[in-house]
RNA sequence: GCUGUUGUAGCUCAGGGGUAGAGCACUUCCUUGGUAAGGAAGAGGUCGCGGGUUCAAGUCCCAUCAACAGCUCCA
């Protein structure tokens, strides 16, 4: 007999030989039906493996990350059976499970798939799912899986074969395909009930751009029919969200091919929304004790080349600007920092100077890749809240400790309760990507993870997503549809000050480097505003909001009563608006609710007699009468009440 | 930049070789209505831009620009 150990560390004993899916079966006959996979030992195995030796095991259900992995992950497999049908000589690439779905990558040589195809195939896998073959593993030496995906003329596998250790490669085969793959798989296809692929893209093999583009299919599966039609309506309900959608029917933002792709035109509403953010900010930065300061849009060549971004991005960036000096040439500033450092270097400075905290609303132009433009989460001309910090190597940790205070209150001023923290290291197998000393890399990378410590903040360390010049911590925040954007960013460099000559008088009167640490916590204001969007499908809190309230007169008799109180509010600070249309009030109220204004203020023959209005909240309906000085008072109440908090 | 898709009225979209359509928005008129769409009339488009095929091109072909999804990139 062998022992298992369950998760609650309680004992079983049961056959050596016992699979996942017989121990599921002793617990309960319902376990066994909505078991996916299992972790022995730590590692993930099909519920069909026996298992010979004493183990510690958890099964996995739909709930689990690790069952829905198992279960799309077999998807995929049952997608690349149905396009070897339909496509014979098909070459296959990857196929995995991700966040939500899988995707295969395949070359299918002069046949092209298109979107429109996708139907076909997923009625393949409906009619292949329904034969109910089972998954099967087996063990095979790398001489044996070489010669057969040779045979087969599969040269991506055989490359991906070519990678690995002899003695731990798998076979997978259900029907008529067979796959290189770990594991683990369901036990059968007929777990498959519904099918959907989402769409067909390009992907390069082993992303590389310059290797061969695969064609990538992204399709999503699930147990049960009514899985998949809610999934489908989440992603409709998200796509209403999309801040390019709601940002055009709010009137905040827009692009104009006339201008230029990827340089947004902020509209009055987006406008007064973001100069609110930036003022939020600014507040808090007088707190922390930064100092403003305005650079100019352009900067002398020098400067980057000087700084190393010329060496870096020099050629693919916006070209330099020509003068009619012979010789003489000028960027579009792509970061502030350079601009500070000369600030730095107006005058001598003293060790009682630091730390110095230079803050701008630096707007900054970056030639992105036209595929890469996306709304405004990114562009080519964005404004970052940006702020460079010199200070002495021993203040280090205390400035970075204080940078993610202030990250800490904007994120949850605005409600970003979910976001990813994440370490951005060096490569260490790619060290020429970068500049600087060793010495000074280990320094700043070993500051970022003992600050992260030291804040008990749980971040995700990733090797080789470091800035060329210094490490960071980036805070990262989904949109609506559950991609990642980068916002807040704080990053160590000691490189900079080196490269610029900065220096300081110490106590001991010899001249010391300053350390430098750029941070912006939104990040740029354009794609903070755009996650914002998507996080609040535009309905923005009572402060922040561009228009906080519409008054909406019953008739057009009481046009002027309406104006009379929006002057009233005016002088108090609250930002209103009279809706004077021709319409019934149903009709007024309507158009109100969509456009997310937080209150409507109704006014009729009983209002205007008694200075009055009656007061309807967005979303939640009609909230009673009362006097205006009373309304007044509850919004402003309700604005400074956020201020103080902060 | 790469692969695929899409560009028709301010917005959302129909029309797929015979000379431009709907709903909403807009303008005017009627209506002055009490908590999520009152009625009528009108105006609005060289069908993304440039070539080509054709007696005839939103419609077919080529090129180009832009947007969308993904890849690559992101100081």
């Amino acid at each position: 007999m062998i022992k298992i150990t369950f998760p609650d560390n309680s004992v079983r004993e049961f056959n050596p030989g016992v699979t996942g899916f017989q121990v599921a079966e002793s617990i309960s006959p319902r376990l066994a039906q909505d078991v996916l996979s299992v972790t022995v030992n730590d590692q993930l195995w099909d519920l069909t493996r026996p298992i010979l030796t004493d183990a510690s095991i958890k099964l996995h259900k739909w709930d689990d990350e690790e069952g829905k992995h198992a279960f799309w992950h077999s998807s995929a497999h049952l997608m690349a059976e149905a396009l070897q049908e339909l496509y014979p000589g098909i070459k296959f690439g990857i196929g995995p499970a991700i966040e939500t779905g899988f995707y295969y990558d395949v070359d299918p040589g002069t046949a092209v798939i298109k979107e429109a195809d996708l139907p076909v195939i997923e009625a393949k896998m409906v009619e292949l799912a329904a034969r109910k073959v089972a998954y099967n593993r087996q063990d095979i030496s790398k001489a044996d899986a070489l010669k057969t995906f040779q045979d087969k003329g599969d040269e991506y596998k055989v490359e991906l074969i070519n990678d690995l250790q002899d003695g731990t490669i798998t076979l997978y085969t259900q029907g008529n395909f067979t796959d290189l793959c770990r594991g683990p798989h369901l036990p059968n296809t007929a777990d498959i009930k519904a099918i959907k692929l989402l769409n067909v893209a390009g992907a390069y093999w082993r992303g590389d751009e310059k290797r061969k583009m695969l064609t990538r299919i992204y399709g999503v599966t699930f147990p049960k029919k009514k899985m998949l039609d809610e999934y489908l309506v989440l992603l409709e309900e998200a796509k209403k969200r999309d801040h390019r959608k709601i940002g055009k029917e709010l009137e905040l933002f827009a692009f104009s091919e006339t201008v230029g792709k990827g340089l947004p035109l902020w509209l009055p509403r987006g406008t007064a929304l973001r100069l609110r953010l930036e003022d939020f900010l600014k507040k808090i930065q007088r707190r922390f004790e930064y100092q403003q300061v305005m650079t100019p849009h352009i900067g002398n060549k020098q400067l980057y080349v000087t700084s190393g971004h010329y060496a870096k991005y020099g050629k693919d960036s916006f070209q330099p600007i020509h003068t009619p000096e012979e010789g003489e040439e000028y960027l579009l500033k792509p970061m502030n920092c350079p601009h500070h450092c000369e600030i730095y270097k107006v005058k001598p400075r003293s060790y009682k100077d630091l730390p110095l905290r230079m803050a701008e609303f630096g707007t900054v132009y970056r030639y992105e890749q036209s595929g890469e433009l996306h709304g405004l989460t990114r562009v080519r001309s964005f404004t970052q809240d940006d702020a460079h910090i010199f200070c002495r190597p021993e203040q280090l940790k205390e400035e970075f400790l204080k940078v993610m205070d202030i990250i800490f209150i904007i994120f949850k001023a605005l409600d970003f309760e979910n976001f990813e923290a994440q370490i951005s290291l060096r490569d260490p197998e790619n060290k020429e990507k970068y500049i600087g000393s060793d010495e000074n890399w280990d320094k700043a990378e070993r500051a970022i993870v003992e600050a992260c410590q030291e804040k008990g903040l749980k971040a995700r360390v990733e090797l080789g997503e470091a800035a060329f010049y210094g490490p960071k911590l980036d805070f990262m925040v989904k949109d609506a549809i559950g991609r990642r954007w980068q916002l807040g960013t704080i990053q160590v460099d000691y490189n900079l000050p080196e490269r610029f000559e900065l220096e300081y008088t110490g106590e001991d009167n010899t001249k010391h480097r300053p350390v430098m640490i750029h941070r912006a916590p939104f990040g740029s204001m354009e794609r903070f505003v755009a996650v914002l969007i998507e996080h609040t499908a535009g309905k923005f809190p009572l402060w922040l909001t561009p228009d906080q309230v519409v008054i909406l007169p019953i008739s057009e008799k009481f046009n002027d009563y309406a104006y009379d109180l929006a002057k009233k509010m005016n002088l108090q600070d609250i930002r209103v608006q009279v809706d004077d249309r021709n319409e019934k009030i149903g009709r007024k109220i309507r158009d109100n609710e969509l456009k997310r204004i937080p209150y409507m203020l109704i006014v009729g023959e009983k209002e205007a007699e008694n200075g009055e209005v009656s007061v309807r909240r967005q979303g939640e309906g009609d909230k009673g009468t009362i006097k205006i000085e009373e309304f007044i008072k509850m919004v402003n109440d309700e604005v400074a009440g956020m201020m103080e908090q902060y």
